[in-house]
DNA sequence: GCCGTTTTCGGCCCGACTGTTTTCAGTCG
């Protein structure tokens, strides 16, 4: 599958065309990059089977960049994109991370003053060079070292789980001028968040834009327009309000959700339909066609509501017009959690306290899956002690009412594919997750060895968090998934989304792909603690962002059914 | 560089806010 890797090669040649103040260009090329990315096919299938006619169907593919797409099927590079990297300093879209520089006056920066990293900026900036510059005056060097900061103090993306619940908060405090709703990459449930984007109805907006940048974590306030306004917050993490009238809520909400492809995508279909789309509504001459809900415009665009989690460009549009949109899994079709660490491994609370917890979720059923011997940090259980769990869960089961706890375990893969158990006590457990806990540095093709051979063990049910990543803190381990997806389906076993939120893992377009090649999946939290089973909701979410229907995720059958799958008496 | 049931040339989403600016470009979402 060649289609991301040609996808990122485009991205780059339009932002290095950006960067050199190209015009209209980098535009068709992010697009061609689009419509590339949203193949279900490999282009180079596409290529072999039809030629070059075949590449120009592809959206946003025309005559030059198919032929780029055959230069690259052939020789594996694009010249074109060698010769403009050749002659750009690299990193120099660093400068663009610096709130207020655009592509425009990064370009100025490096033309004038030769300026290509943030540290030169800085320094620049400190010794007043970059006022004498064309487009700067003392404001921008002001601006600029205030941006730095920022960035330094923010580290750029966070996490979902740590920005939804401050996001979550202003959302009530605001609840009293209206309707309220968080839009933008937080209402897609994206993994991470750069910042809180709020949407109020309200007639008197001056009222909202007040409360909201004098509210208590308000650290420095960026811009306060009549309508709009942006704040950084204490917590480094900046938030944006914008007041629309009522009638235009639905209208200001899906422009406000996003994505911004998504967006654009949606305005060029209503030109095409004679319409004009903005945050005000959809307008045929100066009639206001719909406005009020988002479902109004979508429907008066000719197509079904689209949920926020599918709103990437990703072949959504075209699903809600053929009416193919997937029916979301959502929390509440979850029946039980099936991994859940407790005291025994590197847990804080009981078994009984995890499945009493899981009960009061609505859960049926929960699997206790601690680290197998070999995690020794985490205080893996040895064989004798796995042992013993089981003997103390079938206990439990009898002195608890309500809840299934079943047995189980998150068993490491060692370096040469096979389990950290041996069979005799796999066998005993009811549900068996295998996990890649060590050696991540392994080439592709040897890790991908790795986990099939696991997979291959007939006691092993599930395999987690497939690719390793840590978000923003590791990177994954090289591992051929499509491979993975496929060898799962054969042998009728399970991929875990880990629903941990530095985890979710699998991430939401391989989730879509895994579903594509047809694989099963379910969503566990790998819960430590009574407070992680609520982590679920991530897991969820992005499932969702993958496409994920009720029928995909395992753990959405009932008890009954979910014993009948793995053979549990 | 792409694209066309108004077009094969001349467009390319659209509006708010800031400050580079005294009428508009640059940036952002």
């Amino acid at each position: 599958m060649i289609n991301q890797k040609l996808a990122e090669l485009f991205y780059k040649i339009a932002d290095i065309l950006e960067m050199r103040g190209v015009e209209w260009k980098p535009r068709a090329y992010r697009r061609a990059a689009k419509g590339i990315e949203t193949l279900v096919e490999d282009v180079s299938d596409i290529y072999k089977k039809q030629g070059v006619r075949a590449l120009k169907e592809i959206p946003g593919v025309g005559e030059r960049i198919a032929e780029k797409i055959e230069e690259f099927i052939k020789t594996g590079r694009i010249k074109e994109f060698e010769r403009l990297s050749e002659t750009t300093p690299k990193h120099l879209n660093e400068l663009m991370d610096v709130p207020g520089l655009g592509a425009r006056r990064a370009r100025i920066l490096y033309q004038k003053l030769g300026i290509r990293t943030i540290a030169q900026l800085k320094k620049a900036a400190e010794q007043h060079k970059i006022c004498k510059l064309p487009t700067f005056k003392e404001k921008s060097e002001e601006n600029i070292i205030e941006g730095i900061k920022f960035i330094k103090s923010s580290g750029g993306r966070k996490l979902l789980s740590i920005v939804l619940p401050v996001a979550l908060k202003i959302e009530a405090r605001l609840k009293k001028f209206g309707q309220v709703s968080i839009a933008g990459s937080l209402r897609r449930r994206k993994e991470t968040i750069k910042d809180i984007d709020i949407l109020v109805a309200s007639e008197e907006p001056k009222y909202v834009i007040n409360f909201f940048t004098k509210m208590p974590e308000v650290k420095r306030v960026l811009a306060r327009g009549p309508t709009k306004s942006t704040v950084i917050l204490d917590n480094n993490i900046q938030a944006d309000v914008r007041v629309v009238g009522k009638t235009s809520f639905g209208s200001a909400l899906l422009y406000f959700t996003g994505s911004k492809e998504h967006n654009i995508a949606l305005r060029e279909l209503a030109i095409k339909k004679g319409y004009k789309l903005n945050e005000y509504g959809l307008f045929k001459g100066a009639k206001k066609l719909a406005g009020k809900t988002e479902e109004d415009v979508y429907k008066k665009l000719g197509l079904k509501y689209i949920e926020p989690e599918l709103r990437e460009s990703l072949g959504e549009i075209e699903a809600a017009r053929r009416n193919k949109l997937p029916r979301l899994v959502s929390i509440q079709d979850i029946r039980g959690d099936i991994h859940v660490h407790t005291k025994w491994s590197d847990g804080d609370n009981s078994i009984e306290e995890m499945a009493l917890t899981a009960k009061k979720l609505g859960y049926e059923y929960i699997c206790i899956t601690d680290h197998s011997k070999t995690r020794a940090i985490a205080h893996g259980l040895k064989e004798g002690r796995l042992l013993k769990q089981i003997q103390e869960i079938k206990k439990l089961n009898k002195k608890i009412k309500g809840i299934r706890v079943l047995t189980g375990s998150e068993v490491d893969i060692l370096a040469d594919g096979s389990l950290d158990y041996g069979d005799d006590i796999l066998k005993k457990l009811d549900v068996v997750i295998a996990a890649v806990h060590s050696g991540f540095k392994m080439p592709k093709e040897k890790m991908t060895a790795r986990i099939v051979k696991a997979l291959e063990n007939e006691h092993v049910d599930i395999l987690d968090h497939p690719t390793g990543r840590i978000i923003n803190t590791r990177p994954p381990y090289q591992v051929d998934l499509d491979k993975i997806f496929k060898r799962a389906k054969e042998l009728g076993k399970f991929i875990e989304i880990n629903a941990f939120p530095d985890r979710l893992d699998l991430k939401d377009v391989d989730i879509k792909r895994a579903i594509r090649v047809g694989v099963k999946l379910t969503i566990g939290t790998d819960a430590h603690d009574v407070n992680h089973l609520r982590y679920m909701a991530f897991g969820v979410a992005t499932a969702r962002r993958g496409w994920a229907e009720k029928k995909d995720i395992l753990n959405c059958l009932s008890t009954k059914e979910f014993l009948k799958v793995f053979k549990i008496k």
